[in-house]
DNA sequence: GATATATACTTGACTAGTTAACTAAAATTG
DNA sequence: CAATTTTAGTTAACTAGTCAAGTATATATC
């Protein structure tokens, strides 16, 4: 099997895509001390009204484990990005909040993160965008 | 920043689904006992002509480091999917060549694959199919 | 209401990669 | 052609994640 499909062709160039973006997006968020998923973490985070959300949700919206949520965010709480909270129902869950300083950070970085990415994409067709998104999220 | 722009929001989808993606095509492979990434290593091995290639050469194909494509390959060598090999022409250059077992390995683990990518874009459309490799080769 | 099971983490041991420092060989330059 | 710089690769130390085992609490079952 020396040639792929097209199906095998999208899987594989999308895997090389992603692993040489993930890297301009470290080290274009770089300046603001973060990693592109320690940014996904505060995205997330800053989406819920309450900038809050348990680390097994935050996990899953991340698509990562437990685990690698614990060891995320244990950098993050020590420059005070995010807080732990309990929560008073359940006193398995440890909630993580996004601190004023998360928010504001996240607000920087997200602006660094625009200009990355309209840079990245400029001219794109609606169309393009959209076939790009459906596609995704079959995976 | 609450929303992200069109541009943001593919890049967030891209990473997110790539992340998904790998892990699932790992579990996939598994049964043929390598990687997602060890695959696309023997890819492009059986890519050329020769079934050979520098280690640099496949680093720059692979998106990783030198020192990535050293460690991915001892582990290939010591199960004889790869050999090495000395290019006469320059000492400096270790030559990576897929063995017989690793051709046929190769071929193996493509048909696994080639079914789990069919399975997963099933019923694309031709121009959804045109418009993301145009946007992965942007990135 | 006691017991069993499920959920939300955390931790230790591991894996797959990175960067930086190094060696050896080749190519360039004066 | 000697000295310098560049290129190919390896290795040690590190980082970001995984999985499996353990703890504590909550939920379901009898």
């Amino acid at each position: 099997m020396k040639q792929l499909t097209d199906a095998m062709l999208l899987l594989t160039n999308l895997n090389l895509a992603s692993i040489k973006l993930n890297k301009k997006l470290d080290r274009s968020l770089g300046v603001h001390g973060i990693s592109f998923s320690e940014y996904m973490a505060l995205h997330f985070l800053a989406e819920q009204p309450s900038h809050t959300m348990s680390r097994i949700a935050l996990a899953e919206a991340l698509g990562m484990t437990a685990s690698g949520v614990t060891r995320m965010l244990n950098p993050l709480e020590k420059i005070h990005l995010i807080e732990k909270q309990k929560n008073p129902r359940d006193a398995r869950v440890s909630l993580v909040q996004l601190s004023d300083t998360g928010v504001s950070l996240y607000a920087d970085a997200s602006v660094t993160f625009k200009h990355f990415s309209e840079h990245l994409l400029s001219d794109l067709r609606q169309y393009q965008m959209e076939s790009v998104l459906d596609v995704l999220k079959k995976l």
